[in-house]
RNA sequence: UCGGGGAUCGUCUAAUGGCAGGACCGCAGACUCUGAAUCUGCUCAUCUAGGUUCGAAUCCUAGUCCCCGAACCA
């Protein structure tokens, strides 16, 4: 396994694997090629196959076909070719969700002979009305129990075309008063006379994705399936469907996949989305899918960002639960840190302002060898004559104390070749046409022979054997960080996304090929466009500005920091959900058990806050008097059980306990009578919880029994300072927080057996003596 | 309204009861034939309130805020 950062997916997968509930991963990435790849994907990509990567197993890439009305062939293709681009290699050949419409016809007929599915007759609109909603139940479909033989015959005559489009559909009969909505009876199948890119006119009836996708991933043996958290409420249905169906030989899914979700990517000042892609396309906002100002693979690709560069920002970005907004910063830092070391320098001037060399020889041409890269053997020629292009803005009249460019009567070097000095401004009508100066003639090459140093370096062409070329100048497509954060986002596009300029390039750097990187110095980064570039006319793409620490901070606003609500006060109107210590109020009110229970806890001293909540339910007081028999102590005995046993046993019933409220009476009282300690005592509930058994027999056994050996003590303390000596110092030089360290490491020692209060003290004194 | 998730520097992400770490951004300095790169340093965070514990980002209780879910889409 190659060292990659890890997160909660690997974890996972780290556990499933010692657990041996699998013995390979196989994962896969599964678009629907209803749309271009974009970033977002390029992350489910990288994750899917970096992780089949750095564990040896496998990735398939499966187009997820089930809807042929938005489906096209040309996105498979187009799919393929950024999958491929990317770096990344599929398993086999492409999988095709209609390769196993067979297996799903089939799994959905035994569904129906399991009397687990059925033909519903209900409308569109009956059926959505029959859901229910978020606060009522759906109501049952009057289809819902026809005999299994009816149901049969239906689905094959839906098969068999003798429905139009929407007459009926299969459900799978679950429950329609589920609180997940989509546990409802969902659909499993719908009639569309629809082409199907690669099935043709077989089928008229195709399966919905939450019934499709766990057969796919099943039927590839896939192991973890991994997806975007809006799929969360889907896996109940993905792990309903897969209980309910079995393998093609019969037998339950082995390996069962299991899906896991995680955080979409979403990005600043773009949107993300396949419908507000296509409608950018559509609506002819941008050159198509593979436009460079689009976040799609093939538009990135296209604008010269690499593949590395955005592997490395899918790295970079991490895999977590958090919805997220990531800086497109990270991003043009990935870009920038890619191309800085790939592209060689050049020099173009993309607004130019002429410099007359009034000391330079007329008709005269020195050729400068400079290297493609500093400190690297290959040069190219680059020509200097009598007049000089050199950027607009590297000229200022008025120039700031710091200014390191040019101004009348200051000096600069040309980048390898010569010191200018500018000596009179040239003007019509008021504005700046030119400039004339003078070159140091002994400063060839860029170094002056009497050593001194010019105010600043500045770029430049030649004027009489500049380029002319065509510059492309992208920039973020929309101007505020969440075009899409409420209502239309198409307002915020940013109409200087793209900025055409006719650029005055170096010869030799106008030569290099269709689909090379380059660095125009102190401009940015720029991809010879593999498009439009024709030969002898190069089209140049910026990919990404260099970093500019001089320019005026445009200032990030900070949209977010300003969004950051103020932490709320408990909601104290009325017309609000009634908390959980009113639905307990309320419960007891109606049971005059747990009335009782409450007025008896409190008259034991136990404070009211956990008496309500130990008479939530009966179950509860009856487990909890019990334990009271067995150790009358309700203080200890409150404090374990809603701070320890409530936390480990989660959402078990008590009833399920391998332990009753007499033995953990018990438990407590070994506690209360000092024979255990309390991290050991955790130790111990955990091991009861686990498995049942006596906790005093126990004790001895995990050989969890306290320690009041001072001496013991006293020699573990010294034997942990004397291994951590470093941090010993700064612990005496009064670091308190490392106290937490050796008070840990002191028990560890010592095996947890020991009281940490103690430990505590006598390290405290040691550290005195 | 019900169900499912989530909350740690400005941003992304670690820490699985024991020194809140890394990266991006920002700031400062060094260096520089690119105001780039490189190098050094710095600023900056555990949603709130209680509780348990020697010790809480982590466990318990209560609350707040955010996201997802009611297509014959995926």
């Amino acid at each position: 396994m190659t060292t990659r950062r890890a997160n909660f997916l690997t974890e996972i997968i780290d556990a499933d694997l010692a657990a041996g509930r699998v013995t390979r991963i196989a994962t896969r990435f599964p678009p629907e090629p209803n749309g271009y790849l974009h970033v977002g994907h390029a992350k489910s990509i990288c994750l899917n196959f970096g992780l089949a990567r750095d564990y040896a197993g496998t990735c398939n890439l499966r187009m997820d076909d089930t809807n042929p009305v938005k489906e096209d062939i040309d996105y498979v293709h187009a799919i393929e070719k950024d999958v491929k681009w990317l770096g990344f290699d599929w398993a086999g050949s492409v999988r095709f969700a209609s390769d196993y419409f067979d297996h799903m016809y089939a799994a959905a007929e035994r569904l129906i002979a399991q009397g687990d599915a059925y033909v519903d007759h209900q409308t569109v609109d009956e059926i959505r009305a029959n859901r229910g909603d978020f606060g009522r139940p759906g109501v049952d479909s009057p289809y819902r129990n026809r005999p299994i033989a009816e149901n049969q015959a239906l689905f094959a005559a839906m098969r068999a075309g003798e429905f139009v489009d929407g007459t009926c559909v299969l459900r799978a009969k679950v429950d329609m008063a589920h609180p997940n909505l989509l546990m409802r009876d969902p659909l499993l199948y719908r009639i569309r006379h629809a082409h199907h890119h690669r099935t043709g006119d077989k089928w008229c009836i195709y399966p919905m994705y939450d019934y499709a996708h766990p057969l796919e991933d099943a039927l590839e043996g896939i192991t973890h399936s991994i997806c975007t958290l809006e799929f969360e409420s889907n896996r109940e249905l993905y792990d309903w469907v897969l209980d309910h169906t079995v393998a093609p030989k019969g037998t339950p899914w082995n390996p069962r996949p299991r899906q896991y979700e995680f955080a979409r990517l979403g990005l600043g000042y773009t949107v993300m989305s396949k419908r507000k892609l296509l409608q950018l396309v559509e609506d002819k906002r941008v050159n198509g899918w593979d436009d460079p100002r689009m976040p799609t693979i093939a538009g990135m690709r296209r604008r010269g960002v690499t593949p590395e560069a955005l592997r490395d920002f899918a790295e970079l970005i991490g895999v977590a639960k958090n919805n997220s907004l990531v800086d497109i910063g990270k991003l043009e830092f990935c870009v920038r840190q890619d191309l800085e070391r790939r592209a060689p320098r050049a020099m173009a001037v993309l607004q130019p302002l002429s410099l007359q060399l009034t000391n330079w020889p007329l008709g005269h041409t020195d050729t400068l060898p400079i290297a493609w890269k500093a400190g690297e053997a290959a040069t190219r020629p680059v020509p200097f004559g009598r007049e000089i292009l050199i950027e607009r803005e590297d000229f200022s009249e008025d120039p700031p104390r710091d200014w390191k460019r040019l101004s009348v009567g200051k000096e600069v070097r040309l980048f390898g070749a010569y010191f200018v000095r500018c000596d009179e401004v040239v003007r019509e009508n008021g504005e700046i046409v030119g400039l004339r100066g003078t070159v140091d003639l002994d400063s060839r090459g860029g170094e002056a022979k009497d050593g001194r140093q010019p105010a600043g370096t500045i770029h430049w062409v030649d004027a009489s054997h500049a380029v002319d070329c065509e510059i492309r100048l992208y920039d973020r497509l929309f101007t505020v960080e969440q075009p899409d954060a409420d209502g239309d986002f198409l307002p915020h596009m940013n109409p200087d996304a793209l900025q055409v300029v006719q650029g005055q390039m170096e010869p030799a750097a106008a030569e290099l090929a269709g689909g090379m990187h380059v660095q125009l110095m102190r401009v940015g980064y720029f991809f010879s466009d593999p498009v439009d570039s024709e030969p002898g006319k190069p089209v140049w793409n910026r990919v990404i500005g260099l970093r500019d620490t001089w320019a005026k901070p445009v200032g990030r606003t900070d949209s977010r920091a300003e969004r950051r609500k103020e932490p709320g006060e408990p909601r104290k109107d009325a017309a609000q959900k009634k908390n959980r210590a009113e639905w307990r109020a309320e419960k007891r009110a109606a049971t005059a058990e747990l009335a009782a229970a409450y007025g008896r806890y409190g008259a034991l001293g136990l404070d009211a806050d956990a008496a309500d909540l130990l008479t939530e339910e009966l179950e509860t007081v009856a487990f909890f008097d019990a334990a009271l028999r067995a150790h009358p102590h309700p203080q200890s005995l409150g404090r374990w059980f809603l701070n320890d046993l409530e936390g480990l046993r989660k959402a078990r019933p008590l009833a399920d306990l391998p332990f009753d409220g007499a033995v953990f009476g018990h438990f407590v009282a070994l506690l209360d009578g000092d024979r255990i300690t309390v991290p050991a005592g955790k130790q111990l509930l955990a091991h009861l919880l686990a498995q049942g058994g006596d906790p005093q027999a126990l004790i001895a056994t995990l050989g969890l029994g306290k320690v009041d050996d001072s001496a013991a003590v006293l020699a573990a303390i010294d034997a942990v300072l004397a291994a951590l000596p470093a941090e010993a110092e700064r612990l005496r030089a009064g670091e308190q927080r490392l106290l937490g360290v050796f008070i840990g490491q002191v028990l560890k020692q010592l095996r947890g057996s020991a009281d940490a209060g103690a430990v505590r003290q006598a390290l405290l004194d040691r550290l005195k003596a």
